[in-house]
DNA sequence: TGCCAGGCTTCAC
DNA sequence: GTGAAGCATGGC
């Protein structure tokens, strides 16, 4: 087993944050994640130790998956002192990092994400995988990989569509051909705009989570409410800062958990 | 049952 | 360039 002392890691509230589709609770501060064609249980106890009960995580430990090697601390300073808004969402939801996933998975997984509720997209990821991805065995079990780019792009419209994507059908498929014809070196924030079905927003969730551009900051229907509702309709200094993306986590999960428990209703 | 979801493309104007 | 319509389906 492979323990880790780590700081700003709330495992439930990123497993929570909308940034990640395959982690699923399976106990008390213990949760299982597929990423890299990889399967784990991670758990964080009271003392901040990552346990990484599988010793054989080489891509997800190699490419750093849970950012492991940026210092939030820093980043939570440099938030605006006076934001009161900004700040009150570091207290409650600063423990979120932006994790380094796979690229391609990103990029399907926000382009399923439009119109859907996060648990909507993770049933719909998670047929995708079940109907196209590599086997995972775990002895008692499988568990699957998500898809590669060549089997989305051999599935007929209808196979994905009974997965649950609706009309996204052509965007995946038209993702599944730019990503194989598309050079790596030509792999980028500006050409990823150029996929169809890949609006601006997407484009930052691929940015942020697919790229860990931290600059990006995709504004959806949270963040456009917060500019108009906490912010008076004008765009905080945060939203165009170098780690604007980050203090999005925080905020975006500040403002769901306020709705939630009913204390601010938007009008 | 009806509403809404981490939006995008298309088409008027 | 801007604004409105239409879009598939699941979860609450």
């Amino acid at each position: 087993m492979d323990t880790l002392n780590i700081k700003n890691f709330n495992i439930e509230h990123i497993a929570m944050s909308g940034q990640c589709f395959r982690w699923n609770k399976i106990a008390e501060n213990t949760y299982s994640v597929i990423a890299f064609n990889e399967y784990c249980e991670i758990s964080v106890d009271k003392n901040g130790i990552l346990s990484l009960p599988n010793p054989s995580l080489i891509d997800v430990l190699d490419k750093d998956y849970f950012d492991l090697s940026t210092d939030y601390s820093l980043i939570k300073a440099k938030a605006d002192i006076e934001d009161t808004y900004l700040q009150d969402a570091i207290r409650q939801f600063g423990d979120i990092v932006i994790l380094r996933q796979d690229l391609w998975e990103t990029i399907i997984s926000f382009i399923i994400s439009q119109r859907k509720s996060i648990p909507a997209i993770k049933t719909c990821i998670e047929n995708l995988c079940q109907k196209f991805g590599d086997e995972i065995s775990l002895g008692d079990k499988t568990v699957y990989g998500f898809p590669s780019p060549m089997k989305i792009k051999i599935a007929t419209h209808e196979e994905l569509k009974a997965c649950g994507v609706g009309y996204r059908d052509k965007y995946i498929k038209a993702a599944a051909e730019w990503f194989i014809n598309t050079p790596e070196s030509e792999i980028n924030l500006q050409s990823i705009r150029s996929i169809f079905g890949i609006g601006e927003k997407v484009q930052n969730c691929i940015g942020l989570f697919g790229l860990h551009d931290l600059s990006c900051c995709p504004i959806d229907v949270w963040m456009q409410r917060i500019i108009d509702e906490r912010y008076g309709g004008i765009k905080p200094k945060w939203m165009e800062s170098e780690y604007a993306g980050v203090y999005q986590q925080y905020v975006f999960m500040y403002e769901r958990s306020l709705y939630r428990t009913g204390g601010k209703k938007w009008k």
